[in-house]
DNA sequence: TCCTTTTAGATGCAATTGCATGTAAATATG
DNA sequence: CATATTTACATGCAATTGCATCTAAAAGGA
């Protein structure tokens, strides 16, 4: 049970804060313009990515590091506007398939246009790319 | 309506990476040890700073960045379960004075353990002490 | 094959959060 | 002073999260 030096300490304080004010003004943001939460986009981004087939519930979970029920009830959600499909799974008849709709693909991009600015204003804008790709890479340190 | 450049991006999700992960395990590691989460550590700890007098729950919300219905739960939690106590407020007969009792302190205490001990294993082990303060400086522009 | 264990996903219910609004006291304005 | 506005805090109610558990199907073992 070893303590945290002060300069941890300070570290771990600032890397809070900057998480907190940030989330905080992107998700206003988007309330601000009358989209879902941030959740949504990530989840509509994998969704995306894996093209046609979708994803498994599961692999949503694992990918975006979400609680089982959460991704469950966020996906009827996100299923009940339209936004995705879910399809039966062929080779296991215990699960789905999600699917990303074409009004999901345009949901994602209406949501980018407002993440997209705050990722700018609230990173790009504050440090030069250079500290950028410093920055990134000690927080690479931390995850792994 | 700039968008962000790849790198700003990369920082981004880096940081929530980094912030989500910590967090988790940091609330994990409280829980399992049955203790309340985090925000009450933070609280407590505004609190015992503030010392005799104590604070105005609206002095609390804006050190921590909470919204004035989340302060009035959250303190009325940590009233019911003794660790702090509402005085009423000589100068201001709609406000309230919230003060730490010893439960309260010691219970900071208990949850600095294992709070202290997973800022230790999670940023403090994983950089330089030069590193870390590297980090906390990048991290301080994107607030400031 | 029959039975046990594991995995995928859903769901009832309690706790927490978020939103809107309410109450009361302080402050500002005419 | 009288009235309007703002500030401090609480709270009813809806949405979301968290926990525990449930069902069904897949996988593993005797």
């Amino acid at each position: 049970m070893t303590m945290p030096s002060e300069t941890a300490v300070k570290t771990w304080i600032n890397l809070a804060r900057a998480y907190g004010t940030a989330m905080t003004e992107i998700n206003e943001a988007l309330a601000a313009n009358g989209l879902p939460p941030l959740i949504w986009y990530d989840i509509l981004l994998e969704l995306e990515r894996a093209g046609d087939d979708g994803l498994r519930p599961y692999e949503l979970e694992h990918a975006l590091l979400l609680k089982q029920y959460r991704v469950s009830r966020l996906v009827d959600r996100i299923a009940r506007d339209g936004y995705l499909r879910r399809q039966s799974c062929d080779d296991d008849r215990r699960g789905k398939r999600l699917v990303i709709t074409d009004e999901g693909r345009a949901l994602r991009r209406s949501m980018w246009q407002i993440y997209g600015a705050k990722i700018h204003a609230l990173v790009g804008h504050k440090l030069s790319d250079a500290q950028s790709r410093k920055l990134a890479a000690l927080l690479a340190e931390l995850t792994g």
